[in-house]
DNA sequence: AATTCGTGGAA
DNA sequence: TTTCCAAGAAT
């Protein structure tokens, strides 16, 4: 490691000692490495999450499911339904076959490979866990990271073929020792102080160390490639009624929402719009529409309510009581559309 | 390599 | 209001 390169570890460790953030799912600077358990389970959540929508579900999640072991016995459906809400639903799938495969290995890899090898996790996790619960050198690169390094090298490539440059820096800035808290230091300076808008260069502890900062303009950093217009989508969601409850189906386990209840739909998806076909015949009313937006398309889901008429639905589902809706574990769409049915 | 996966908060 | 994007992974 160069000279500069210490100094940069050196100075970011520093500033970590007393700016570190406070988060659940993390010990503070120099004490001993957190359980491994709460470390992988907080990164997956967080991926592409904010802290702020995490804590919640990781609060419940340690809760009811304290150790690893206790996870891999949980069934699959209670896990799905704890998950919603959070996003990203195949890393709640990933999560319980992750979480049996360690229950049945007797504990978590302590390797960046071993950890590789567990379904739903990446280079990015199995770095950060390798880092932060086993204190083991690994170089950690999310978006935080991809941000700071960028703007300190000045790495003027566009994403995403600059990031073979990234992993190349932040190696070479990685420390041999306190591997977890250098990750989790840039990963700080990355939301706190290096933003994607404004950072804040006043505060920054590798200021002096930063070449996007001398050529003045360190928010241009990284370059990033124009996005795609979402296209935007039409679709209905049968709201269907009888003794006080409502009918749920399963969604496939692949594609949007997957494995997750449901109201039966009309197949809407990035691709195409419904087809308009209601799951049974009777005079339907349209309560209202939901407008809501994924990441690729947006959706104006018309909630659709029986006024009359046969409600008997074939094909897999189940009567879910409608006072107790907010354990059936539906993601933020159909919590949407249920609330419009029932308003 | 480019797409496909949710959601909610901030600017 | 719209746009951006947050501790990415799987295919």
């Amino acid at each position: 490691m160069t000279a500069s390169a210490q100094s940069i570890a050196s100075d970011l460790l520093s500033w970590y000692d007393s700016h570190a953030r406070v988060l659940p799912w993390r010990s503070p600077p120099g004490a001993p490495a957190p359980d491994p358990y709460r470390v992988w389970l907080s990164e997956v959540m967080l991926q592409q999450t904010t802290t702020a929508a995490v804590a919640p579900y990781f609060a419940e999640f340690t809760r009811r499911w304290p150790d690893v072991d206790a996870l891999a016995a949980a069934p699959e459906e209670e896990v799905m339904a704890a998950w919603a809400g959070l996003g990203y639903y195949s890393r709640a799938r990933n999560l319980i076959a992750a979480a049996r495969a360690v229950s049945a290995h007797g504990a978590f890899p302590d390797s960046e490979a071993g950890l590789r090898e567990l379904p739903g996790v990446g280079a990015y996790i199995a770095a950060a866990v390798a880092a932060i619960a086993f204190n083991r050198r690994a170089v950690v690169v999310d978006a935080n990271v991809e941000r700071v390094v960028s703007r300190l090298f000045a790495l003027s490539d566009p994403l995403p073929g600059v990031r073979k440059a990234i992993r190349v820096h932040t190696d070479a800035i990685t420390p041999d020792v306190r591997s977890g808290d250098f990750a989790q230091a840039m990963m700080d300076l990355g939301a706190t102080i290096c933003t994607p808008r404004d950072p804040r260069c006043l505060l920054c502890p590798l200021a002096d160390d930063c070449a996007a900062r001398l050529q003045g303009d360190p928010a241009q950093y990284p370059v990033k490639p124009a996005k795609k217009a979402k296209p935007q989508r039409q679709g209905a969601a049968w709201w269907i009624v009888r003794d006080e409850a409502v009918w749920l189906v399963r969604r496939e386990e692949k594609g949007m929402l997957g494995g997750m209840r449901a109201l039966p739909s009309d197949g809407w998806s990035a691709r195409a719009d419904g087809d308009g076909a209601p799951p049974v015949a009777g005079e339907w009313r349209k309560a209202g529409v939901v407008r809501h937006s994924f990441t690729h398309f947006d959706l104006d889901l018309a909630v659709m309510v029986l006024a009359e008429g046969l409600s008997m639905p074939t094909g897999g589902g189940e009567w879910w009581p409608i006072a107790d809706l907010q354990q059936a574990g539906l993601p933020t769409l159909f919590a949407k559309a249920a609330q419009r049915a029932l308003a």
